[in-house]
DNA sequence: TATTGTTATACTCTATAACTATA
DNA sequence: TATAGTTATAGAGTATAACAATA
Protein backbone atom coordinates (compact mmCIF):
# COMPACT_ATOMS: atom_id res chain seq x y z
CA UNK A 1 0.00 0.00 0.00
CA UNK A 2 2.50 3.12 1.36
CA UNK A 3 5.66 3.80 0.24
CA UNK A 4 7.12 3.27 4.26
CA UNK A 5 9.47 1.17 4.28
CA UNK A 6 9.16 -1.77 7.31
CA UNK A 7 11.33 0.56 9.92
CA UNK A 8 9.13 3.28 9.33
CA UNK A 9 5.99 1.38 9.64
CA UNK A 10 6.95 0.08 13.19
CA UNK A 11 8.02 3.48 14.23
CA UNK A 12 4.93 5.35 13.44
CA UNK A 13 2.56 2.38 14.26
CA UNK A 14 4.53 2.59 17.99
CA UNK A 15 4.71 6.04 18.02
CA UNK A 16 0.65 5.60 18.10
CA UNK A 17 0.68 3.19 20.73
CA UNK A 18 2.96 4.96 23.08
CA UNK A 19 0.19 8.12 22.57
CA UNK A 20 -2.83 5.85 23.05
CA UNK A 21 -1.66 4.63 26.51
CA UNK A 22 -0.68 7.95 27.84
CA UNK A 23 2.96 8.56 27.56
CA UNK A 24 4.03 11.89 25.59
CA UNK A 25 0.51 12.83 24.97
CA UNK A 26 -1.90 15.16 27.11
CA UNK A 27 -3.93 12.04 28.25
CA UNK A 28 -2.69 10.63 31.82
CA UNK A 29 -1.31 7.16 31.61
CA UNK A 30 -4.01 4.58 32.28
CA UNK A 31 -3.14 2.37 34.76
CA UNK A 32 -1.95 5.19 37.63
CA UNK A 33 -5.57 6.78 36.82
CA UNK A 34 -7.53 3.23 37.30
CA UNK A 35 -5.58 2.76 40.11
CA UNK A 36 -6.50 6.11 41.77
CA UNK A 37 -9.92 5.87 40.79
CA UNK A 38 -9.81 2.17 42.96
CA UNK A 39 -8.27 3.49 45.72
CA UNK A 40 -4.46 1.67 44.68
CA UNK A 41 -0.99 2.43 43.85
CA UNK A 42 0.05 1.15 40.47
CA UNK A 43 1.66 -1.47 41.55
CA UNK A 44 -1.15 -2.56 43.95
CA UNK A 45 -3.16 -2.54 40.85
CA UNK A 46 -0.98 -4.92 38.63
CA UNK A 47 -0.48 -7.07 41.31
CA UNK A 48 -4.50 -7.48 41.69
CA UNK A 49 -4.15 -7.84 37.86
CA UNK A 50 -1.66 -10.58 37.52
CA UNK A 51 -3.40 -12.87 40.20
CA UNK A 52 -5.87 -14.75 38.39
CA UNK A 53 -8.91 -15.87 40.61
CA UNK A 54 -8.28 -19.23 41.47
CA UNK A 55 -4.35 -19.09 41.18
CA UNK A 56 -1.50 -18.82 44.34
CA UNK A 57 1.72 -17.39 43.37
CA UNK A 58 4.83 -16.88 45.87
CA UNK A 59 5.50 -13.55 47.03
CA UNK A 60 8.25 -13.73 45.50
CA UNK A 61 7.64 -14.73 42.59
CA UNK A 62 5.39 -11.68 42.24
CA UNK A 63 7.98 -9.80 42.99
CA UNK A 64 9.79 -10.44 40.31
CA UNK A 65 7.06 -9.76 37.87
CA UNK A 66 6.45 -6.65 38.99
CA UNK A 67 10.25 -5.87 39.59
CA UNK A 68 9.52 -4.80 43.52
CA UNK A 69 11.89 -6.25 45.94
CA UNK A 70 10.75 -8.87 49.15
CA UNK A 71 10.79 -6.27 51.71
CA UNK A 72 8.77 -4.22 50.02
CA UNK A 73 6.38 -7.08 48.58
CA UNK A 74 5.44 -7.75 52.46
CA UNK A 75 4.17 -4.28 53.14
CA UNK A 76 2.23 -4.04 49.58
CA UNK A 77 0.71 -7.51 50.66
CA UNK A 78 0.32 -6.24 53.94
CA UNK A 79 -2.05 -3.42 52.72
CA UNK A 80 -4.04 -5.53 50.27
CA UNK A 81 -4.80 -8.07 53.03
CA UNK A 82 -5.94 -4.97 55.32
CA UNK A 83 -8.34 -4.47 52.62
CA UNK A 84 -9.65 -7.92 52.22
CA UNK A 85 -8.41 -7.79 48.47
CA UNK A 86 -5.66 -11.09 49.39
CA UNK A 87 -4.53 -13.59 51.56
CA UNK A 88 -1.87 -15.45 53.01
CA UNK A 89 -1.45 -19.08 52.69
CA UNK A 90 1.29 -21.47 53.49
CA UNK A 91 2.60 -23.24 51.08
CA UNK A 92 2.49 -26.50 51.72
CA UNK A 93 5.75 -28.14 49.78
CA UNK A 94 7.96 -25.58 51.45
CA UNK A 95 7.58 -23.87 54.95
CA UNK A 96 9.89 -20.81 53.81
CA UNK A 97 7.29 -19.47 51.05
CA UNK A 98 4.23 -17.79 51.17
CA UNK A 99 1.12 -17.75 49.00
CA UNK A 100 -1.13 -15.14 47.99
CA UNK A 101 -4.63 -15.38 46.57
CA UNK A 102 -7.51 -13.12 45.91
CA UNK A 103 -10.01 -13.57 48.34
CA UNK A 104 -13.69 -13.41 47.14
CA UNK A 105 -13.96 -10.09 47.97
CA UNK A 106 -10.68 -9.41 45.66
CA UNK A 107 -12.04 -11.75 43.11
CA UNK A 108 -14.90 -9.36 42.39
CA UNK A 109 -12.69 -6.13 43.42
CA UNK A 110 -10.68 -7.12 39.84
CA UNK A 111 -13.52 -7.88 37.99
CA UNK A 112 -14.19 -3.88 38.16
CA UNK A 113 -10.56 -3.15 37.97
CA UNK A 114 -9.99 -4.86 34.48
CA UNK A 115 -13.52 -4.00 33.43
CA UNK A 116 -11.98 -0.51 33.60
CA UNK A 117 -8.58 -0.91 32.37
CA UNK A 118 -9.68 -2.72 29.31
CA UNK A 119 -12.13 -0.31 28.51
CA UNK A 120 -11.03 0.98 24.96
CA UNK A 121 -9.71 4.28 24.39
CA UNK A 122 -12.37 7.04 22.91
CA UNK A 123 -9.84 7.26 19.66
CA UNK A 124 -10.82 3.82 18.79
CA UNK A 125 -13.97 5.38 17.88
CA UNK A 126 -12.15 6.67 14.71
CA UNK A 127 -12.49 3.15 12.99
CA UNK A 128 -15.20 1.36 11.49
CA UNK A 129 -15.94 -2.01 12.56
CA UNK A 130 -13.85 -3.90 9.96
CA UNK A 131 -10.99 -1.89 11.01
CA UNK A 132 -11.23 -2.76 14.61
CA UNK A 133 -10.89 -6.25 13.32
CA UNK A 134 -7.96 -5.55 11.02
CA UNK A 135 -6.65 -3.85 13.99
CA UNK A 136 -7.08 -6.56 16.63
CA UNK A 137 -6.23 -9.32 14.34
CA UNK A 138 -2.84 -6.77 13.83
CA UNK A 139 -1.91 -6.37 17.29
CA UNK A 140 -3.14 -10.29 18.46
CA UNK A 141 -0.47 -11.61 15.78
CA UNK A 142 2.29 -9.42 17.56
CA UNK A 143 1.28 -9.62 21.46
CA UNK A 144 0.46 -13.21 21.34
CA UNK B 1 -13.43 -10.49 8.36
CA UNK B 2 -14.05 -12.37 12.06
CA UNK B 3 -16.69 -12.75 13.55
CA UNK B 4 -16.14 -9.98 16.46
CA UNK B 5 -18.38 -7.62 17.59
CA UNK B 6 -16.97 -3.93 16.81
CA UNK B 7 -17.01 -3.64 20.60
CA UNK B 8 -14.99 -7.20 20.94
CA UNK B 9 -12.36 -6.39 18.95
CA UNK B 10 -11.83 -2.95 20.12
CA UNK B 11 -11.31 -4.32 23.64
CA UNK B 12 -9.21 -6.94 21.92
CA UNK B 13 -6.81 -4.75 20.24
CA UNK B 14 -6.76 -2.22 23.07
CA UNK B 15 -6.05 -5.32 25.53
CA UNK B 16 -2.60 -6.01 22.99
CA UNK B 17 -1.38 -2.60 23.18
CA UNK B 18 -1.47 -2.32 27.13
CA UNK B 19 0.19 -5.72 27.20
CA UNK B 20 2.92 -4.30 24.21
CA UNK B 21 3.41 -1.37 26.86
CA UNK B 22 4.11 -3.74 29.42
CA UNK B 23 1.10 -2.70 31.61
CA UNK B 24 -0.12 -6.59 32.56
CA UNK B 25 2.73 -8.42 30.88
CA UNK B 26 6.07 -9.34 32.10
CA UNK B 27 7.87 -6.77 30.02
CA UNK B 28 9.18 -3.91 32.24
CA UNK B 29 6.81 -0.59 31.27
CA UNK B 30 8.98 1.30 28.20
CA UNK B 31 9.46 4.63 30.30
CA UNK B 32 10.51 3.69 33.37
CA UNK B 33 13.08 1.13 32.14
CA UNK B 34 14.52 4.54 29.64
CA UNK B 35 13.89 6.80 32.61
CA UNK B 36 15.97 4.51 34.14
CA UNK B 37 18.74 4.20 31.56
CA UNK B 38 19.15 7.73 30.92
CA UNK B 39 19.71 8.57 34.68
CA UNK B 40 16.34 10.23 34.96
CA UNK B 41 12.77 9.66 37.16
CA UNK B 42 10.23 8.76 35.00
CA UNK B 43 8.75 12.47 35.12
CA UNK B 44 11.92 14.33 34.37
CA UNK B 45 11.94 12.23 30.89
CA UNK B 46 8.49 12.86 30.23
CA UNK B 47 9.27 16.37 30.88
CA UNK B 48 12.13 16.22 28.60
CA UNK B 49 10.33 14.61 25.73
CA UNK B 50 7.37 17.22 25.95
CA UNK B 51 9.41 20.18 25.93
CA UNK B 52 10.24 20.69 22.33
CA UNK B 53 13.91 22.01 21.14
CA UNK B 54 12.76 25.81 20.58
CA UNK B 55 10.25 25.54 22.57
CA UNK B 56 9.16 27.27 25.98
CA UNK B 57 6.72 26.37 28.39
CA UNK B 58 5.67 28.12 31.80
CA UNK B 59 6.27 25.84 35.03
CA UNK B 60 2.94 26.13 35.81
CA UNK B 61 1.90 24.77 32.35
CA UNK B 62 4.14 22.09 32.34
CA UNK B 63 2.85 20.84 36.05
CA UNK B 64 -0.34 20.81 34.61
CA UNK B 65 0.51 18.42 31.83
CA UNK B 66 2.47 16.45 34.00
CA UNK B 67 -0.16 15.80 36.49
CA UNK B 68 2.41 17.15 39.60
CA UNK B 69 1.53 20.60 41.32
CA UNK B 70 3.92 23.86 41.51
CA UNK B 71 6.49 22.55 44.20
CA UNK B 72 7.45 19.37 42.84
CA UNK B 73 7.88 21.70 39.61
CA UNK B 74 10.25 23.50 41.32
CA UNK B 75 12.83 20.93 42.65
CA UNK B 76 12.60 18.80 39.27
CA UNK B 77 13.61 22.00 37.23
CA UNK B 78 16.39 22.49 39.76
CA UNK B 79 18.06 19.09 39.13
CA UNK B 80 17.06 18.96 35.17
CA UNK B 81 19.02 22.22 35.68
CA UNK B 82 22.22 21.29 37.39
CA UNK B 83 22.39 18.38 35.03
CA UNK B 84 22.40 21.22 32.55
CA UNK B 85 19.63 20.08 30.26
CA UNK B 86 16.91 22.92 30.86
CA UNK B 87 17.31 26.58 31.63
CA UNK B 88 15.11 28.97 33.42
CA UNK B 89 14.25 31.62 31.72
CA UNK B 90 11.92 34.89 32.82
CA UNK B 91 8.58 35.55 31.03
CA UNK B 92 8.73 39.33 29.23
CA UNK B 93 5.11 39.22 29.77
CA UNK B 94 4.23 38.02 33.01
CA UNK B 95 7.02 38.62 35.92
CA UNK B 96 5.42 36.55 38.17
CA UNK B 97 6.05 33.57 35.27
CA UNK B 98 9.09 31.35 34.71
CA UNK B 99 9.94 29.70 31.47
CA UNK B 100 11.57 26.66 30.83
CA UNK B 101 13.65 25.31 27.78
CA UNK B 102 16.05 22.78 26.69
CA UNK B 103 19.79 23.58 26.50
CA UNK B 104 21.70 22.64 23.47
CA UNK B 105 22.79 19.90 25.34
CA UNK B 106 19.12 19.00 26.14
CA UNK B 107 18.11 19.00 22.84
CA UNK B 108 20.78 16.44 22.19
CA UNK B 109 19.73 14.16 25.21
CA UNK B 110 16.10 14.39 24.21
CA UNK B 111 17.18 12.91 20.89
CA UNK B 112 18.80 10.00 22.23
CA UNK B 113 16.35 9.84 24.47
CA UNK B 114 13.64 10.26 22.20
CA UNK B 115 15.10 7.53 19.65
CA UNK B 116 15.10 4.92 22.39
CA UNK B 117 11.51 5.67 23.58
CA UNK B 118 10.70 5.30 19.84
CA UNK B 119 12.56 1.75 19.47
CA UNK B 120 9.47 -0.42 18.34
CA UNK B 121 9.36 -3.50 20.51
CA UNK B 122 11.03 -6.43 19.22
CA UNK B 123 7.62 -8.36 18.99
CA UNK B 124 6.58 -6.51 15.70
CA UNK B 125 8.87 -9.03 14.03
CA UNK B 126 5.77 -10.97 13.90
CA UNK B 127 4.21 -8.97 11.06
CA UNK B 128 5.71 -8.48 7.55
CA UNK B 129 6.07 -5.05 5.99
CA UNK B 130 2.27 -4.91 4.63
CA UNK B 131 0.86 -5.89 7.97
CA UNK B 132 3.33 -2.95 9.64
CA UNK B 133 1.98 -0.86 7.15
CA UNK B 134 -1.69 -1.42 7.59
CA UNK B 135 -0.78 -1.19 11.40
CA UNK B 136 0.64 2.21 11.40
CA UNK B 137 -2.14 3.32 9.20
CA UNK B 138 -5.05 1.82 11.37
CA UNK B 139 -3.08 3.13 14.39
CA UNK B 140 -2.38 6.64 12.81
CA UNK B 141 -6.23 6.96 11.69
CA UNK B 142 -6.91 6.78 16.03
CA UNK B 143 -4.25 8.53 17.40
CA UNK B 144 -4.24 11.61 14.77
C1' DT C 1 -7.79 39.59 45.59
C1' DA C 2 -5.81 35.89 42.62
C1' DT C 3 -1.72 33.71 40.53
C1' DT C 4 3.37 32.09 39.94
C1' DG C 5 6.97 30.19 41.99
C1' DT C 6 9.79 29.05 46.33
C1' DT C 7 10.68 27.15 50.93
C1' DA C 8 9.83 24.12 54.69
C1' DT C 9 7.73 20.15 55.93
C1' DA C 10 5.53 15.72 55.86
C1' DC C 11 3.78 11.66 53.68
C1' DT C 12 4.11 7.73 50.30
C1' DC C 13 6.74 4.59 47.61
C1' DT C 14 10.65 1.70 47.24
C1' DA C 15 15.22 -0.28 48.30
C1' DT C 16 19.20 -1.95 51.43
C1' DA C 17 20.81 -4.38 55.45
C1' DA C 18 20.32 -7.34 59.24
C1' DC C 19 17.61 -11.15 61.01
C1' DT C 20 14.69 -15.65 61.48
C1' DA C 21 13.11 -19.82 59.83
C1' DT C 22 13.47 -23.31 56.59
C1' DA C 23 15.80 -25.95 52.98
C1' DT D 1 25.37 -22.54 52.60
C1' DA D 2 21.36 -20.57 50.15
C1' DT D 3 16.51 -18.95 49.93
C1' DA D 4 11.68 -16.80 51.57
C1' DG D 5 9.93 -13.59 54.16
C1' DT D 6 10.04 -9.89 57.95
C1' DT D 7 11.70 -5.80 60.43
C1' DA D 8 14.05 -1.52 60.83
C1' DT D 9 15.78 2.07 58.41
C1' DA D 10 16.98 5.22 54.76
C1' DG D 11 16.20 7.42 50.41
C1' DA D 12 13.59 9.04 46.45
C1' DG D 13 9.29 10.97 44.80
C1' DT D 14 5.40 13.83 45.63
C1' DA D 15 2.07 16.75 48.06
C1' DT D 16 0.38 20.46 51.49
C1' DA D 17 0.86 24.89 53.77
C1' DA D 18 2.79 29.30 54.40
C1' DC D 19 5.08 32.92 52.01
C1' DA D 20 7.00 36.60 48.53
C1' DA D 21 6.48 38.88 44.34
C1' DT D 22 3.62 40.24 40.74
C1' DA D 23 -0.80 40.85 38.43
Amino acid sequence: MGTRTKDESAAAAWRSIMSLVGWGSSRPPRVPAVAQRFGLSPKQLVLIWRLPPGSTVSMREMGDKLSCDASFMTGMVDRLEEDGLIERRPDPGDRRVTLIALTDEGAKFRDRALAALHEPPEEFGALDRDELDQLATLLGKVSG
